[in-house]
DNA sequence: AGGCTAGTGACAGCCTCTGACAATTGACAA
DNA sequence: TTGTCAATTGTCAGAGGCTGTCACTAGCCT
């Protein structure tokens, strides 16, 4: 942020994505155009392609910070922790810090709204769980190095991210289309889900 | 079939869907237009979506068809097998029996390659993710039924499904990246990750 | 045989996204 | 302060996906 130019490209990112966002959250994604957006901030289209690579990034911006959270709070786990505990540990606090992190660039409840856009906008939802699929192949590699394992010649570290992983959309899933939209909800529905990863594997469901 | 009208469309979509797949596993799906696959089957641009909602569409056809072989094969397990032990069977008799499903329509090798697309096409990729979300949330259903649940009580049909879910995309992928691109190697792969499910959430790994 | 309708082609147009070039503006040294 | 260089932006042009409209043709039905 040293120099004019710097501050003044910051401030032309900033503006575009926070319009972004309000438009899409207010709008919907598929009824704003780029031209919409580049117009709110007074700045031609092209200049919207420059600082994003489609309209589908400004859209996922934050769900790129949130997710680099994540990551982070996983490779900041104690080595003694067992890898599900692991996981299961990082998401949890991930959620307890995440509001500061968002804060800092749009409030949280910009955050929360567009969560719910992506969860209802096919494209953006097909979107986020293709990146996904990304984070996952990375943290199954910082689990296999915790363990001291290579990715590829032991299965475990993708198969537990895998299952992990699933259950944590679940829990995305379900917390979209219920009714307490905030971040102790997504909290506690984390938590209660990942507990019945046990129950569901069981033999037989009916002698619960 | 009946009518000269029914075949002569019939035609038209099997010729147009054939000539895609064609092109997209041969030049690549993002290299390919509609207008090269309208002009392949000397049709009008405009007549590729009457047949199609999209480009993504076309490609996505034969995992449709795989899709919803699946689900059949989970709907017709016999009741008293244990809900995982369901879905497993259900999948690897799936496989066995795929073959002549895809013969029907295009050559098997077809569907193989256009698998690989997909799973390197990150648009393609992203929708075929998608599609499977909402597999999961039918197939929970199938599940909770057969349990005798309610799928909005109890978590567990969601949840089974998640995790089992999040090892097939696994599966899917690492058989992608593999080298032996046979019906059989996902067979293999598939039993050997879902065996792996219960050591990847066991406490530690190095006590193996 | 003639009316009816499904299917198609031909346009026109919107929107996302990219390349190319020129104009503007900030950075920095003389 | 001024001139030069480089970064940023606007403008234009155009490809490609996708949709609406309308007229026309070919199969269908009585």
């Amino acid at each position: 942020m040293e120099t004019l130019r710097e501050r003044k490209k910051q401030r032309t990112r900033d503006a575009l994505l926070r319009t972004a966002l309000e438009l899409f959250t207010t709008q919907g994604y598929e009824q704003t155009t780029v031209d919409d957006i580049a117009a709110a901030v007074d700045v031609s289209q092209r200049t919207f392609f420059r600082y994003f690579a489609g309209k589908e990034e400004a859209a996922l911006a934050l769900e790129e910070m949130a997710v680099a959270h994540f990551v982070a709070a996983v490779r900041e786990r104690p080595p003694h922790e067992a890898p599900m505990e692991a996981l299961r540990q990082a998401v949890l606090e991930g959620w307890d810090t995440l509001n500061d992190v968002i804060e800092a660039v749009v409030p949280i409840e910009l955050y929360l709204r567009m969560y719910q856009v992506i969860e209802s906008t096919p494209v953006l939802f097909a979107a986020h769980l293709r990146r996904s699929a990304e984070i996952e192949e990375s943290i199954a590699r910082v689990l296999a190095e915790r363990e001291g394992l290579d990715v590829d010649a032991d299965p475990r570290p993708r198969v537990a991210v895998a299952v992990f992983g699933g259950v944590m959309r679940l829990t995305e899933r379900q917390w979209s289309v219920g009714e307490d939209f905030s971040l102790d909800a997504m909290r506690t529905l984390t938590v209660s889900y990942l507990e019945q990863v046990g129950p569901a594997l069981s033999e037989s469901w009916r002698t619960r």
